[in-house]
RNA sequence: GCCCAGAUAGCUCAGUCGGUAGAGCAGGGGACUGAAAAUCCCCGUGUCGAUGGUUCGAUUCCGUCUCUGGGCA
């Protein structure tokens, strides 16, 4: 672990901001940012890619040019963009940051980016071949999950007795990884296993009442539909994106492509935004009980008392 | 006013040839090592509209009432 003190007076730690969407985090961040004069760091798997603004709830231009975002708009809509490219790219930030004597904030909703930051976890070098994971699917799709699911249990009887058969996703990549590399997936997850995480994090979740939580996603969208996200949306479209790009997966994005096909009314596409967005705060509130070592913000604090509160506890 | 069809879980509805009921959606809980805003797993007792009758027993059959659709005047 790398002690920051040496760059950073009075902070041992670096402190990341969670919380559910629509929870305050990125307004919280923001103000902390201010108060200790620094920059952010974003960590969201789609706050990454490049036109995609208001379904993100991404900072404005003029909140960037009071406060430093880093880690949003640094790729193509139709790249792709892992775990493992948010983490390198991260650390570099973070480093650079630090270097200038700066305590980076980091503030974001992607629960497996913020634990694989906090348990240290580092992916190797190796990578699938796209074209293995494609065969597998193809398999998939002319055979069913079945043969393949026995194959990984033959394998790797430790992952496939942790991944549920109907889990296709997580059966094919465990798959993938032991044609490509010979290794199964346990013993490749084990490698990248560290004794703890490469900087000293802290990370603090907002904590709302549900009912409260939801009014808000639910008013959100529908100021996000005031703010032009449709035709947000219509123009990103007309990029013609490839339908399976892991950017065309956000929520608030994917639901308008079957209104724009007519097969769905506006009121219906609005409808699932904001059902799909409460769906993932409810899987986000699942990361962070996971996550035993969160320190809980109250929302019924005001804005300068969490970050009072934070501060305390990075000393 | 008359006729017909409904009234069952938060919502939409199924069902019980009479032995007090079950799906989808919503909602809740969980998992998570390279697509993660993704992917996946688990969780269903509710005066079966009200009231009287028949019956050992009615949410189910019959009567009356209330409400909601639709039709005829």
């Amino acid at each position: 672990m790398i002690d920051i003190s040496s760059y950073i007076e009075n902070y041992k730690f670096i402190p990341i901001v969670c919380g559910p969407t629509a929870s305050g985090k990125s307004s919280l961040a923001f103000d902390l940012c201010k108060d200790l004069n620094t920059e952010l760091i974003s960590c969201d798997s789609m706050q990454v890619y490049k036109y995609f603004d208001i379904g993100t709830a991404k900072a404005t231009k003029k909140e960037q040019a009071e406060v430093k975002h880093h880690m949003i708009d640094i790729v193509e809509p139709d790249s792709y963009y892992s775990v493992n490219d948010y983490v390198n790219d991260c650390y570099k930030v973070i480093d650079s940051m630090l270097k200038e004597g700066k305590l980076p904030v980091i503030c974001g909703g992607t629960g497996q980016y913020v634990k694989t930051l906090c348990e240290g976890i580092k992916y190797t070098d190796e990578s699938v071949d796209s074209s293995i994971t494609d065969s597998l699917y193809k398999e998939y799709e002319e055979n069913g999950i079945d043969n393949l699911y026995k194959r990984l249990q033959d394998i790797d009887p430790v992952a496939s007795a942790k991944i549920h058969p109907n889990d296709t996703r997580r059966v094919i990549r465990a798959l993938s990884v032991y044609i490509s590399s010979g290794k199964t997936f346990t013993e490749w997850n084990n490698e990248s296993k560290t004794d703890g995480p490469l900087y000293p994090f802290k990370v603090f979740a907002i904590d709302m009442d549900r009912s409260i939580l939801y009014d808000r996603i639910n008013k959100r969208v529908d100021i996000m539909m005031e703010e032009g996200l449709l035709d947000e949306v219509d123009n990103i479209l007309k990029m013609d994106i490839p339908k399976g790009s892991t950017s065309m997966q956000a929520i608030g994005y994917k639901e308008f492509v079957e209104y724009f096909d007519n097969k769905i009314t506006l009121d219906e596409a609005i409808y699932q935004i904001k059902l799909r967005s409460r769906h993932y705060a409810k899987r986000q509130l699942t990361w962070y009980r996971y996550m035993d070592y969160i320190e809980y913000l109250d929302a019924n604090m005001s804005k300068m008392d969490m970050i009072e509160f934070i501060k305390s506890k990075l000393k």
